[in-house]
DNA sequence: GATAGTACTTTCCTAAAGGAAAGTAGAATT
DNA sequence: AATTCTACTTTCCTTTAGGAAAGTACTATC
């Protein structure tokens, strides 16, 4: 028999994660679904609640949100005209993964700066 | 006054937020935890437990862990010369983040699929 | 002296992400 | 005709991530 030492498979983990982070990948998308979460819904004021991003990441970034469903945008027709953005239903599905990442990062500060 | 139209404020959930994603961002860093952390700690069956990552990115990888003290690099000398990476205690608060991210994409495969 | 085994490193390359600064579009107001 | 307002777009550039293929270092065994 070819009995090799053998790898344990993790895969069952591996997979479903790599495809959560293909979604939400990046320095920005989260942070836009979090502001647009809280009652951001105009491009300017998303722009203004995320310190560093430039609007034409934040273009790209509320484009990639739009067509995985997780972001809606609609236009009102008034005067000047107005773009809404607001979360899909979907998009709270997003709660737990921001929760834990907000607590890491809320501890991990704590940790560090104890050092 | 001058008053005007205000964003609202989301910092508190964006900044830390953000510093989890400097620490784990990246294709590569929760796979290499989920791997190690399931028992492989050799460098060949961590790189053959991940499909396809290179030795070089794993090695960068690895040190990047290893910095943020997320993994414990242990040489045993016998031969040949071995290394053992095993995870530190700190890298377990990293379980509900991982969690998190598996639950969500596998009900996110379901919701493509049934599309 | 050659070979094997483990854990990488090196070189070279492409693609994607990110950023600064300025410009544009379309309609209403002056 | 010029200005204002919102929501972007455009250009140009630098940095970072990722990947393929081959090579290296060390030591023990044959």
């Amino acid at each position: 028999m070819a009995q090799k030492k053998m790898h344990c498979d993790c895969l069952a983990t591996i997979k479903p994660v790599r495809d959560t982070l293909d979604v939400i990948n990046g320095k920005w998308k989260l942070p836009i679904i979090i502001s647009i979460g809280v009652g951001n819904d105009r491009f300017t004021d998303i722009q203004e609640s995320i310190p560093g991003i430039t609007p034409k990441v934040l273009a790209k970034e509320l484009k990639d949100l739009e067509q995985h469903k997780l972001i809606l945008r609609t236009v009102i027709d008034e005067y000047p005209v107005k773009i809404s953005y607001q979360l899909e239903p979907y998009a709270d599905t997003l709660t737990p993964i921001i929760y834990a990442l907000k607590d890491w990062g809320l501890n991990h500060r704590k940790v560090v700066t104890a050092e």
